[in-house]
DNA sequence: CGGGAATTAAG
DNA sequence: ACTTAATTCCC
């Protein structure tokens, strides 16, 4: 046999071949069969020969310099000596242990020694017998601990992450197991001292679970010549080396999946033979043994290990005795797997946000699973202590392939910032709090009505001071004075007279969404005309082109030459029509076509094909004049497809870009133009659906209020799969929601293409219960409460499986089948009910205390057939269909009565009340707010949303609960 | 070495 | 069929 190809496992008790044997389940340790331990007489002692590995590794690292001799120490007879039964852990301290060091010559070896059998079990760390198979239960358990008068100590830990590899992967040289402490130069190993002992020893190391005393199916290999030796790995120690055992060299090999129970089981067999000093074992104990690895294999963390380190000592009958109780190392945790490697943002998709926060924010990050991982945004002070902190908002679907992340980001605590805020923005592993390094940094900008508030500030102080400067943005020294000074006056004077001409002060906003200005838009409008003539003059004044003109318009400043020729171009031909007056057909189609190639050749030019009107629009400061000629232009010259189809790269309309740049005064009027409210860009997204994202409501306002004959699709889903009623829910903007639902409550029932999910199941997921509460509340639910997102769920069932309680009760009580399963409302004070269905119940007849101190507490005792009449005769002036319901339900009882809206409001305040000296109330309002009640009264601002509420959710029992209350409270007569 | 990507298996 | 995880391959 050749020798260098063996050696000697210490584990197994017999040779291992140092090339990976093809043949076994993992190639790794053995070529054993799990099933059977058996071993081969070919694996005498004789043929041994042991590699010194570590020994050779060692010795640079450790102060003595390595004895020669250390090498030959492979085949020296006293490995392969049996070991014998020692009783006494403790006796090697100052006994015979100078002998064994002669023997081992006081150097560190690396060595497997093949000697461990007919070592009974309960000599093997503690007297007593194991609690558990092949672990160190015993030892904790025995509290044994306390006889060892040795401890391992650990030098040095191994590093925190290490990239596990595949057998397939272990040809060449890769990193090895390095101390945390590793540096390029220096390196460090995992290393542990043996303390407290005098004497030879040898150190083991062996890879172990985290979570159990018990082996790891992964290898810990050692490389030598090509070839992997597997773990337990041993080291010799003696005085002369001061104990140090420094494990060099070591890689992990990763198990695969469907090798885990054979490897898991084959260390396990091995461990416990080394324990039990024994051969074979017998088929209880394999059995046992096989139940015990298949429980472990099943749920053993695959990306995760730890080292153990025992320390044994030799005697002189050649019997391996544990010195010091085992020691484990730190975890080692997968570098490769998601579940545990490095947590990485490569990059952000914009460093900054609003302070109001759900802009959408894309990271790429490394590696992550979706159901592990989480965004914060977090703020710190000098000191490094965290003073605020917020998480992203994202669901599992927003996980891109593992690679990115599609977030909204939380509003900053101080949405009244004058300036912006730097925070920093990591990614969390919730498993393990691993945390992404180094955190980005992120900028909350300030709210626009805070910038333009201080803009503002600052424009007034400076026109007050200097009376003609035209703005901040035009301070430039050569510009000659006279041009904005003549500018500023020009547009002052505009602004009178355009407010003059309506009568009254007006608001731009006001301008242009007012009848008078819609009216302007028509051709021939003398309005409009006048409006524009100061601007026709300055135009053919300043022979230098619209380029300079612009100044006279604050904020128009990068209105370079190319947007500024076009436009300077289509306002002459304009301009040059309107003056002529009556022209001929073929001059007007002459002038329509010139305009409309000045139009799509600007468009062409453009960056993003944005054409004059997306320019016009988006422009950084609103631009009224500019905005109403080019309107005008556009109506004037029936270039309504321009407004209506033309489009920019992004498949922008005029609409978008109004939306997108906060612009509701120009919808009006776009849409009059006949710009399409329902156009798609090339991500999906209406208008309307880049005013919801963007928190622009008065732009939202504008769509509700378009012009007869314009209608809204709220069905649109962007490619998102979401519907603008969607990424309301998903923002928690209830008062957008609940303008969406009022213009078409029939958006509520389409459901998103992500996930299925309808408005209902993303308030559930929003746990927002105002939303809940708004959408249950506008229509007929049958159909969204039934409806399955694309995992199958329910409304309810999905509030179920978030665990989210709240949604649940809330739901619970609405849904049809509500009645075993919801939470029951019990009725007040009437016994004869609760005898007929639960009398037996103790807690539920606790409820019939009566009432003393009410002043009605007569009533509390009237039965709900009296109700019943009361409501009846009450009812008798209904109307006959009405009435004809009435008689079988008491919703619509409770409804009329709770029409009065004095009662309402009594009751609500009642029931807000915080310390009522009524017991019933205060008994029924406990049972209210168990099913939330108390938090749909403070939403319901009237009693009109309350009734509407009771009518279409409530149970009757719940409204007899309910009408009870009222009673009790003296709220029934008249 | 260490990193990345392609391939294959698994939900 | 499609996505994610596991494994292998490659530079």
């Amino acid at each position: 046999m050749n020798q260098q190809q063996q050696y000697f496992d210490l584990d197994q008790g017999k040779n291992i071949p140092y090339v990976n044997d093809c043949c076994s389940t993992s190639g790794y340790s053995s070529n054993n069969s799990p099933t059977s331990m058996t071993l081969s007489p070919s694996h005498s002692p004789e043929t041994l020969n042991l590699q010194n590995e570590f020994a050779q590794l060692n010795l640079p690292a450790l102060s003595n310099s390595p004895s020669p001799r250390l090498q030959q120490l492979g085949g020296s007879p006293y490995h392969q000596n049996q070991m014998m039964a020692n009783g006494n852990l403790c006796m090697e301290i100052d006994g015979n242990a100078a002998s064994i060091g002669s023997i081992l010559n006081g150097n560190a070896t690396f060595g497997n020694i093949n000697s461990m059998q007919h070592m009974p079990v309960d000599q093997f760390y503690a007297t007593q017998p194991p609690q558990t198979i092949g672990g160190f239960h015993q030892i904790d358990a025995g509290g044994i601990k306390n006889e060892y008068c040795a401890q391992l100590h650990i030098a040095e830990q191994p590093v925190e992450k290490f990239r596990f590899r595949y057998k397939s992967e272990m040809h060449g040289t890769h990193g090895s197991l390095n101390g945390i402490n590793s540096k390029r130069t220096p390196k460090t190993f995992p290393e542990v001292i043996l303390r407290n002992y005098s004497g030879p020893a040898v150190i083991r190391c062996s890879l172990f679970q985290t979570n159990l005393d018990s082996p790891h199916s992964h290898q810990l290999v050692v490389r030598k010549d090509e070839r992997d030796v597997c773990d337990p790995h041993d080291l010799h120690v003696s005085q002369e080396r001061g104990y140090v055992a420094q494990f060099i060299n070591m890689g992990i090999i990763h198990t695969a999946k469907k090798y885990i129970f054979d490897e898991l089981f084959k260390k396990k067999q091995d461990r416990l033979v080394f324990q039990m000093g024994r051969r074979e074992l017998s088929t209880k104990q394999l059995q046992e043994l096989h139940q015990e690895t298949e429980r472990e294999a099943k749920d053993m963390n695959l990306n995760q290990v730890r080292l153990c380190f025992e320390a044994f000592k030799i005697e002189n009958n050649q019997k391996w005795t544990p010195i010091a109780p085992p020691v484990f190392s730190n975890p080692i945790n997968n570098r490769k797997s998601a579940q545990t490697g490095e947590l990485r943002i490569t990059r952000l998709s914009k460093p900054t946000g609003s302070v109001m926060g759900n802009d959408e924010l894309i990271l790429l990050v490394e590696k992550v699973s979706k159901k592990n991982i989480k965004v914060r945004f977090f703020e710190e002070n000098d000191d490094g202590e965290t003073v605020w902190e917020a998480y992203a908002k994202f669901r599992e679907s927003d996980v891109h392939h593992q690679y990115a992340i599609v977030c909204q980001t939380p509003a900053y605590k101080d949405k009244d910032v004058e300036r912006e805020v730097a925070v920093s923005i990591e990614l969390i592993r919730p498993s393990d709090d691993e945390r992404s390094f180094p955190p980005l940094p992120f900028r909350y900008k300030p709210r626009d009505a805070i910038i333009s508030r201080k803009r503002r500030r600052t424009c007034s102080t400076l026109t007050s001071s200097t009376s003609s400067s035209s703005g901040s943005l035009h301070n430039s020294m050569d510009l000659p004075k006279t041009v904005p000074q003549m500018g500023a006056a020009n547009v002052s004077l505009h602004d009178q007279t355009i407010s003059q001409e309506f009568g009254r002060e007006f608001t731009v906003d006001q301008l242009l969404n007012s009848e008078s200005f819609r009216k302007m838009l028509e051709p021939n409008s003398s309005e409009l005309e006048k409006l524009c003539v100061p601007d026709i003059g300055c135009l053919e004044h300043d022979g230098l082109g619209y380029e300079q003109t612009q100044s006279n318009y604050v904020g128009i400043t990068h209105y370079r030459s190319l947007s500024s020729t076009y436009l300077t171009e289509i306002f002459k031909i304009y301009d040059a029509n309107r003056r002529a007056g009556k022209i001929s057909a073929e001059d007007f189609a002459n002038s329509c076509s010139k305009v409309q190639n000045l139009f799509t050749t600007h468009a062409l030019k453009n960056v993003n094909n944005d054409t004059l009107l997306h320019e016009v629009i988006s422009q950084r400061t609103d631009n009224l004049k500019l905005a109403i000629k080019t309107f005008k232009v556009i109506e004037y010259f029936k270039l309504q497809e321009l407004a209506h189809s033309v489009l920019n790269l992004d498949g922008d309309s005029g609409l978008h870009v109004a939306c997108q740049h906060d612009r509701p005064n120009y919808i009006r009027p776009l849409l009059s133009l006949g710009c399409n409210p329902n156009q798609q860009n090339h991500i999906g997204n209406t208008a309307l659906h880049v005013a919801v994202k963007e928190k622009h409501t008065n732009c939202i306002d504008f769509f509700f209020n378009a012009p007869n004959g314009v209608r809204l699709d709220l069905s649109l889903k962007n490619d998102d799969g979401l519907t603008p009623l969607h990424m309301a829910i998903r923002q928690n903007s209830s008062d957008v929601a609940k303008k969406l639902i009022n213009y078409d409550r029939s958006s509520i029932n389409v459901s998103n293409t992500t996930d299925g999910n309808n408005a209902l199941h993303m308030a559930v997921l929003e746990q927002n219960v105002e939303l809940l509460v708004l959408i249950l509340d506008a229509q007929n639910l049958t159909d969204i409460l039934m409806a399955k997102n694309s995992a199958g769920y329910t409304p309810l069932e999905l509030a179920r499986a978030k665990d989210n309680e709240s949604c649940v009760l809330l739901l619970q009580k609405v849904y049809p089948d509500k009645g075993e399963s919801a939470m029951t409302w019990i009725p007040l004070n009437v016994k004869e009910e609760m005898d007929s269905s639960s009398a037996e119940d103790d807690d539920e007849s606790n409820l019939d205390v009566p009432t003393s101190s009410m002043s009605s507490s007569s009533l509390s005792t009237v039965k709900t057939e009296e109700i019943d009449m009361d409501f009846k005769t009450e009812q008798e002036d209904e109307d006959h269909a009405k009435q004809a319901d009435a008689a079988i339900d008491p919703k619509i009882k409770l409804e009329q009565l709770l029409s009065n809206k004095n009662k309402f409001d009594q009751l609500v305040k009642q029931l807000n009340e915080p310390s009522s000296h009524n017991p019933a109330l205060s008994k029924w309002k406990e049972l209210a707010e168990k099913a939330l009640l108390s938090q749909l009264v403070f939403l319901w601002s009237s009693s009109e949303g309350m009734l509407k509420y009771i009518h279409h959710k409530s149970s009757d029992q719940e409204c007899r609960s309910f009408a009870r209350a009222l009673q009790e409270l003296g709220m029934l007569n008249a």
